[in-house]
Parts: C-alpha cells; sequence; structure tokens
DNA sequence: AAAATATTGTTAAAGTTTTAACAAAGATTT
DNA sequence: AAATCTTTGTTAAAACTTTAACAATATTTT
C-alpha cells in the first residue's frame, strides 16, 4: 500500500501531528489548509510537512492547498488508525492508574481492553471500569478480547519478564515505560517511554547553555 | 565545559540510558566494562557508545575499558544531574497525580516542589504529602522554592496558556504532556512527550509490516 | 486574456548521524 | 620479552534527514 521507500521515523511522529491538526481545522470550518498553516500549527517548516505528506502520494492541489478532512483521513489511514485498537496495560501502580484512564488514548482510536498485575489486592477490582487480571490470564484474555498492544508499566526489574509474557501471548507492539531496555524477537515492535529521561534533556541544555 | 560541537539530540537520550546501566553496573560489583558491555545492555552498537562519550572526552583506558562508577559520575555531570532540580507539576488530574508520584524522577534527581492547579476542590489537598496550590500563586511559589521545570498535564485548549505562565514565572524549561505545539520565547527549552503517538508509531509499523 | 499571486510536488544540495575500520595503547599469554 | 589479544578513540565513509529552490499548476487580479 505505502512505504515506497524508508520512511523515516521521525515523520510518523510528525503526521501524528499534522492530523490534530487537521481535525481541529475541519472543525473550526477550514475546509483547506496549505503547507505553511500545517507547518505553523505544528512548529515544523513548510518543506518538511511537503515531504512528509510526498513520502506517502500527492494529497493536495498547486495553487490551491489540502483538504483538510480528505488529508486527515489519508493521514489516519496511514497511521492505521482507520479502525480500533486493543491494548492491554500491565501494572495497576500509579502510572498504569493514569494510563488506564487516559482520555487521549480514547480519543485516537485505542481501547483499553483491560489490566493486569499479579498484586491479589488488585486482582478482581476495576479502574475506570476496566478489570484487573492476574496475569497467569494473559494469554487467554489477549486472544479472547483480540488484544494487540500492551504497555508496560511495571518497575524496570519486572519488564522484561512481562515483555516476554506479552510476546508469548501474541501482542505484535509494546510501549515500555519501565526505564530499561528490554529485547523481544524480529517482528515485534518496540518504543520505550523514559519519563525521567525527557527531563534529562532539559537539565543537559539547561547546563549547556550557560 | 563541554560542547566542542553540536552533540546529537539522540545522544543526549543514550546517556541517560548508559548511566542506567553504569549504576547497575556497580552496584553488582562490575567495576569495568567495555564499549560493548553498554552496547548490548541498551540496545545500541558498541561504536555507537564509543562515539557518544566522545564527544565530551576521553573516559576509558584502551585495552581495558571504562570504570563503572567513574564514568557514571561524568555522565550525570554531562546531563546536569550532579545536583537536584525543583520541578512543578501543572494538572492534577490522572496524569498529574501520576506523575506526582512517580518515583523514577526522585531517583534521578528531581524534586516535586508542588503541584498547580485550578480547580477550587483540589486546592490546598495534597498528592503524596505535595502541596496543590491555585495557579495565581505560580509566580510566587516558582521563586519561593527554585523551580527551574515545569511538567504541563492539563486538557491541550489549556496548554498554551499555562506554558506562558509558567515562563512569565520564570521556568526554564518545560515538558508538555499535551497533545499540542506549544510556542515559547528563545531560550526556554520544551519537549512534548505525545502518549496517543506513542501507540501510532507501533500502528503505522504494524500496517506497514504486512 | 494576460499578468500576478499562491501553493504543491520534486529534485538537488546541505547538513546530520551512524557505521565501519583501524591505529594506538594496555593486558595477557607463551 | 615477544607475540597475541583486548579495547579505546578517531577518522573516513556511508546512510539518512532536512532544507532550499523551482517548475508545474491553480486562482485571482488587472
Amino acid at each position: 500500500m505505502f512505504k515506497k521507500f524508508k520512511i523515516p521515523d521521525a515523520t510518523i511522529g510528525r503526521l501524528s501531528m499534522y492530523s490534530r491538526y487537521l481535525w481541529e481545522a475541519d472543525e473550526k470550518g477550514k475546509n483547506t489548509v496549505s503547507s505553511h498553516d500545517i507547518a505553523q500549527a505544528t512548529g515544523v517548516t513548510p518543506a518538511q510537512v511537503r515531504k512528509d505528506l510526498a513520502y506517502f502520494g500527492e494529497f493536495g492541489t498547486r495553487g490551491v492547498g489540502y483538504n483538510s478532512k480528505e488529508l486527515y483521513n489519508y493521514i489516519m489511514k496511514i497511521l492505521g488508525l482507520d479502525k480500533r485498537w486493543s491494548i492491554a496495560i500491565v501494572g495497576a501502580g500509579n502510572l498504569g492508574r493514569a494510563l488506564s484512564q487516559y482520555k487521549g488514548f480514547q480519543q485516537r482510536g485505542f481501547d483499553i481492553a483491560c489490566i493486569f498485575d499479579n498484586d491479589p489486592k488488585k486482582i478482581g477490582k476495576k479502574i475506570a471500569n476496566i478489570d484487573i487480571y492476574s496475569l497467569d490470564l494473559l494469554e487467554e484474555k489477549v486472544k479472547e478480547l483480540n488484544i494487540v498492544l500492551g504497555i508496560i508499566a511495571v518497575p524496570a526489574p519486572a519488564a522484561q519478564d512481562v515483555a516476554d509474557k506479552l510476546v508469548n501471548a501474541g501482542i505484535r507492539g509494546i510501549i515500555n515505560f519501565a526505564p530499561v531496555n528490554i529485547t523481544v524477537k524480529q517482528n515485534i515492535f518496540v518504543r520505550r517511554v523514559d519519563l525521567a529521561a525527557q527531563l534529562e534533556y532539559l537539565t543537559y541544555y539547561l547546563e549547556e547553555s550557560r
């Protein structure tokens, strides 16, 4: 379908930003947007916007711009967001709880199917009406609820073990919030989100700029 | 001190990973590590490790490797983590609450000085023993508590306004969890962390790989 | 209807980052 | 103590990403 050549990773992240702006523009009745409009709203250059889109096809009209709604739909399809995805969260600690209740996932097409934890005090309870199950039920529930993505929100020492279990259960992609590298077999996609490291970029640049 | 040339942004993120591994290695009594050890543990190549470190100096001994503790200390200094930093969290919703209680910040030298929200029901209360104040007190508290970094954990429509207030109060760096671009004046460092976008990388690659 | 203006898609150039290769230097073995 | 092995720091090449320029095409103005 797509992928004529290798697409920069950063392009994918920008497409996500563009789509949010396009939705907003369309909501406000702005039917047509230019690469300049998109660039302005998302903090990149117009050339970058056009280049990013050009990887996937020709979506605009020269002299005119892009149809907001139409380009939104194209990008959502590129990102695989023309359908909904079921995800599981492993770890019902503070972070896991917050992620379970985070509205931003729903809005973008992600349904949290269930939560896993191995604390007997938590198993059987619910967070925001989502069931918490024992990790022993992982494989069963992944199949039953057609879960494709997993979020690891457990302490670092447990992360690799949880990752192995997710992969064994048949999950295809993982977001890892534990500040540790996890290794998985080929064809499983992993993204590490290290919250403290985000602050460390700031402190590095603050130190450097003085 | 550092910065002979432009340092890749990704290098900073990797230094953060390296430092976590070095701490662990030292704890386990592994006094010396090679670039290969670090690479293995963090999922990069040995050449990458050596290149990253070379931007900042010569820390190893040929034929031997690096002293774990010593390299850890160097990297922590590079990242500005040889001292502690005070941060404020704006937004006491689910995400703000979770971040307020996240142990990973403390461990890396970040102290959450206070939380801001404009919901009268929340103001005056505490989360994990941290005070919640009205946004009106932002400027005062930033000065009083020597707060340098801010975390935006409010809904997207409020993010730009909060960013402006943080900057006016004298904050130097911002992590923005709202899925929207914020603009700030020069010399203020911003990092956007878009949680849903992380999932969208996965769905993009899953679609692409079939 | 011609000229001016707007804006895309594409190509080439510039810039950045990663990878690979290897000389230099220390440790270990024979 | 010579030879071999290990591992860094550095240099050069390769790969990748962004920026800039501009022809192509549509719209608006004169």
